[in-house]
DNA sequence: AACTATTTATAAGA
DNA sequence: TTCTTATAAATAGTT
């Protein structure tokens, strides 16, 4: 458009092109800039040259997000659902599975029965009604191994105390182990043994002297430590 | 440009505005043209006018999509990244409740009591038996509607029945209504009747016989109507 | 939408 | 790159 008119076909001479690039953009980026105050509008030119170098436009009064925002709503696109789309499709279904989830438990707490026929409340009755015993047998053979825990415990206990009551009187009828002190108070450590519960105080207790006794039941002891 | 200078600024008048948008758009997308392939660019235009419609040019060889991918990379940033970590925090956030509620349901259905401790399994017993009962109450209830149902039904046919016995006793006392032709038929005319009805009470259960008995027992009928 | 006088853009050269 | 400038192209105002 001076000097001469050119054929608008890509120009061979690569100075040539980048000079004319750079003189073009210019006045494309001019002429956007008037278009934008003349007429009140809003414009957005991203372009890349042949060597890939960036040049953008955008008016004043706006952000390229925002236009390109504008853009997808207006044509009623995502140009980039096709990245989210199995995110999407994903959270749908997952939507949608806990919507349904929810709604068995509504049901089965007794929340939303409007909608189920007799039928329905029949199955979920008998549904519930099996599972409740399940629940329940579970539960008894919780508490049930809870008593054999304590069962396991106190015999453990017993064990250790019939030990000790072994032991001392071994020391009694041995003079080597002649502890004369405690000699004739067999019936004080009788006592002792007699209360289950001070047994157990025993078990917890940090002066439980196992150590120095001589205890043959190491797999009890084993255990006794399990159940701790 | 032509005919005069003119200031850049804000064109008042709609319609020329309006024009002016025009022809200029018209020219920067003929400039953004000749750019394309002249100096071998890409580029993409995206543009709004004051009344918010939407133009667009982009180069031939590419798409907005593309271009604006090359953008977004070449700038080394996501300007819908916060888009994605949203999304990708709701599935995650989904993905647990899913869990949570698929729990909820398998204890309710006795299939996971494992890690349940007594007081927990005391607890999910006593919540389900409420839950049980709430069904069975509205079993109870939907089957008494439907009771309900059948007993109006069966009274209407009582009452059809009543209203047509009526009717042939005032016949047969009433000469005025007096169908000759028909006058010996009462038997057939209340064989007819029988039929309409037990046709009814086929339907509902084939030996119930209302026909041609008048049965004061409506609600031994329904009863039995009922455990259909 | 077409015309055209005038302004603006720009190709080629420096 | 930038400036210059002859000329092509765009377009404001008009029809």
């Amino acid at each position: 458009m001076a000097r001469g008119k050119i054929q608008i076909k890509r120009i061979e001479n690569s100075t040539n092109r980048q000079v004319t690039y750079s003189k073009r953009r210019n006045g494309l980026f001019k002429k956007a800039n008037e278009l934008t105050v003349l007429c009140d509008a809003k414009v957005s030119i991203i372009m890349f040259s042949s060597t890939g170098k960036l040049h953008e436009f955008i008016s004043p009064s706006t952000t390229t997000k925002q236009l390109f925002d504008q853009y997808q709503k207006t044509l009623g696109i995502d140009l980039w659902s096709s990245h989210y789309e199995r995110m999407q499709e994903n959270l749908k279904k997952l939507k949608d599975i806990n919507r349904k989830l929810r709604r068995e438990i509504r049901q089965r707490t007794g929340e939303s029965l409007n909608d189920l026929s007799y039928e329905d409340l029949l199955r979920l009755q008998e549904d519930m009604e099996i599972s409740l015993k399940i629940i329940r047998d579970r539960k008894y053979k919780v508490i049930g191994n809870q008593i054999e825990t304590y069962k396991k415990k106190v015999r453990n206990v017993e064990e250790i105390h019939r030990n000790l009551l072994h032991e001392f009187e071994t020391k009694g009828e041995d003079p080597h182990y002649g502890l004369v002190d405690n000699g004739g108070d067999y019936d004080s450590v009788l006592g002792f043994t007699g209360g289950a519960a001070s047994i157990l105080a025993l078990r917890l207790q940090p002066n439980m002297q196992l150590g120095g006794v001589h205890v043959g039941a190491g797999s009890d002891l084993t255990t006794f430590a399990l159940l701790e």
